[in-house]
DNA sequence: GGTCGGGGCGCG
DNA sequence: AAAGCGCGCCCCGACC
């Protein structure tokens, strides 16, 4: 059953049940306590919760206590609809936002004395009227049943995001503070605006000696660029891979600066202070927030954490991580969207590589350049023979991604295995690639180039976005099973509990407000890699929970194929004890 | 005073 | 060995 609901003020909500169609049941229902009505209905059987925006609405719950088992998110979907019929920009809403949640400040600058009363009513129509035209356009797609898989698993994963964030990733700020201060120095007491912690001050005096004792700021490229230049050494840029090749005393330092430099300002203790709290990370996962469907976040860069700091991501006393990751995605995914046979069944083994090394003269690097190549459009080094030798030996693959880029440069859009559609080229790239009818005009001479360009976006795009919609489906598949994993007290399912029902525990002191999950849940997700923290008794569930999720994740979306997807997963209690 | 693009680099 | 794809965040410096 699906059930919409619109939120109102104060934990009130109007909710109404719909046919299958997503036409209204009956009238509509006020609730006072919505995660009370959650509750109900989720006791009472299967129920897809139809929400304007699950962003909006799900943290106010998680917060009360509630999770939910299944929702349509309109936003979402719209956006992938919109996508698929090629439109370009977000959802242009015409759905009032729901009124609980969307930031608690806005609710306490609203005085409700002097506010119109929301019209909750008009809200829950239209958020009816929105959903069911979505499903009339859901079954008028070409493949509405992978369509609509695109769309639950999207759902699915804006619900674990916001778990995720309710939950936090377990972090260890002691731990983080002795890497800093072992790479950095001890902390300042009070870094002053540009201050620099020890050894970075002691670096940058020594790059200004380097350079004959001119003061030169380490951080502006421009500035080291002149420098160099004044000593007769031309750098094109300060990138690592110049630096590591230019002969003068500063280059080693800069690149020693440059590494420390960038662990302080982007994940140093400024981040720590503004990220952490609690003994959790708690970054904003951005569903749907690139492109091909991969997640994006906002705030703390909680995809691009160091792998040094991982070492800070320490499962609780009694607790363990269990870290899963997806070897070798992209040509897996290649091979299954391709039905490519030889090159499936090479898939089909634990080291996709190293199981086509034998088609490159035994070099396991060679194959691997060989297919990077074939799915990111390079060409450059030895890779152009690579790629003949593939085109030769798997022609179903090359002319799968050959075809993606061919259409990419025509200005044709791309689709995902489920559908996702990557975004149609802008009204600039148009115009320079477009052929002048005047006989008279030159073609703009960045036309090839800029023709390229999105070839190679909408190759990628193909096997990145498929890559994704693997993951996501795994993602919905790993969470529904964690959920129904029976906790050692008799309890099922990954509820919610108050820090004060939870034994102390000595990293993590209690935290006034803080709330911890009871059962196994996931903390994070990374384009091709879950981490699940769970209690040490239920790691056996967990680890069989994920591979069973793997191997539904390829059947629900390349269906029958000889391609596997292992999961390689290690059970830790540190992250950096992984891989 | 703020905004924004580029350089650079972290992750997949 | 490097490059081909997708991001977010930092700093700088030009600009309004």
């Amino acid at each position: 059953m699906r059930v919409a609901v619109a939120a109102g003020a104060g934990g009130s909500a109007l909710l109404c049940e719909l046919r299958e169609d997503g036409s209204p049941r009956d009238g509509l229902v006020h609730v006072n306590d919505l995660s009370t009505a959650v509750a109900d209905y989720e006791l009472a059987g299967p129920v897809r919760w139809v929400w304007a925006s699950g962003v909006g609405l799900y943290p106010s719950l998680l917060q009360a206590g509630q999770r939910v088992a299944r929702c349509h998110d309109v936003e979402l979907a719209e956006r992938l609809l919109l996508g698929r019929d090629g439109q370009v920009g977000g959802f242009a809403s015409s759905l009032p936002p729901d009124r609980a949640a969307r930031g608690t400040a806005q609710e306490t600058l609203f005085d409700p004395a002097d506010a119109a009363p929301p019209d909750l009513t008009g809200t829950l129509d239209a958020l009816i009227a929105a959903h069911a035209d979505q499903l009339r356009r859901i079954a008028a797609d070409d493949h509405p049943a992978r369509f609509g898989m695109l769309v639950a698993a999207e759902s699915a994963g804006g619900l674990v995001a916001a778990e995720m964030s309710f939950a936090g990733l377990p972090w260890r700020t002691d731990v983080h503070d002795s890497l800093l201060a072992g790479l950095l120095g001890p902390r300042p007491p009070a870094v002053p605006a540009g201050g620099r912690p020890p050894r970075l001050a002691e670096l940058a005096a020594r790059i200004d000696e380097a350079f004959g004792g001119r003061r030169v700021n380490p951080d502006s490229p421009a500035q080291l660029i002149r420098a160099f230049a004044a000593d007769g050494v031309r750098v094109p840029s300060t990138r690592f891979s110049v630096l590591r090749d230019v002969d003068h005393p500063a280059a080693p330092l800069l690149i020693e600066y440059k590494e420390l430099a960038r662990m302080h300002a982007a994940h140093g203790w400024a981040w720590m202070d503004s990220w952490v709290s609690g003994g959790r990370f708690r970054p904003e996962y951005v569903v749907g927030g690139v492109v091909s469907g991969r997640w994006a976040s906002r705030g703390g860069g909680a995809l691009q954490i160091p792998k040094v700091l991982r070492r800070a991501v320490v499962a609780d006393p009694g607790w363990a991580l269990v870290v899963a990751d997806a070897a070798q995605l992209e040509p897996r995914v290649l091979a299954a969207l391709a039905g490519d046979r030889a090159f499936a069944e090479a898939a089909a083994s634990g080291d996709l590589y190293l199981a086509l090394a034998g088609v490159f003269g035994g070099d396991r690097a060679k194959a691997k350049i060989a297919l990077l190549s074939a799915m990111y459009g390079g060409a450059g080094g030895e890779a152009g023979q690579l790629l003949s030798v593939l085109r030769q030996r798997f022609p179903l693959a090359s002319r799968y991604v050959e075809a993606a880029a061919r259409a990419g440069q025509e200005g044709h859009v791309v689709r995902s295995v489920l559908g996702r559609t990557c975004p149609p080229p802008s009204a600039a790239w148009r115009a320079i690639t477009e052929e002048s009818g005047d006989p008279d005009s030159e073609r703009d001479p960045g036309a090839g180039a800029a023709s390229r360009a999105r070839g190679r976006f909408t190759r990628n795009f193909v096997v990145q976005a498929s890559a994704a919609d693997w993951a996501l489906v795994l993602l919905a598949g790993l969470r529904r099973r964690l959920a129904l994993i029976s906790l050692p007290d008799g309890d099922s399912g990954a509820r919610l509990t108050p820090q004060a029902s939870v034994p102390p525990q000595a990293s993590v002191p209690p935290v006034a407000g803080v709330t911890r999950m009871a059962g196994p849940h996931l903390v994070f997700f990374q384009h091709d890699e879950v981490i699940v923290h769970c209690p040490e008794s239920l790691v056996e569930p967990v680890v069989a929970a994920i591979g069973e999720a793997g191997e539904e994740a390829g059947r629900l979306v390349f269906g029958a194929t000889p391609v596997r997807f292992p999961l390689t997963t290690a059970v830790v209690s540190c992250y950096g004890d992984a891989k």
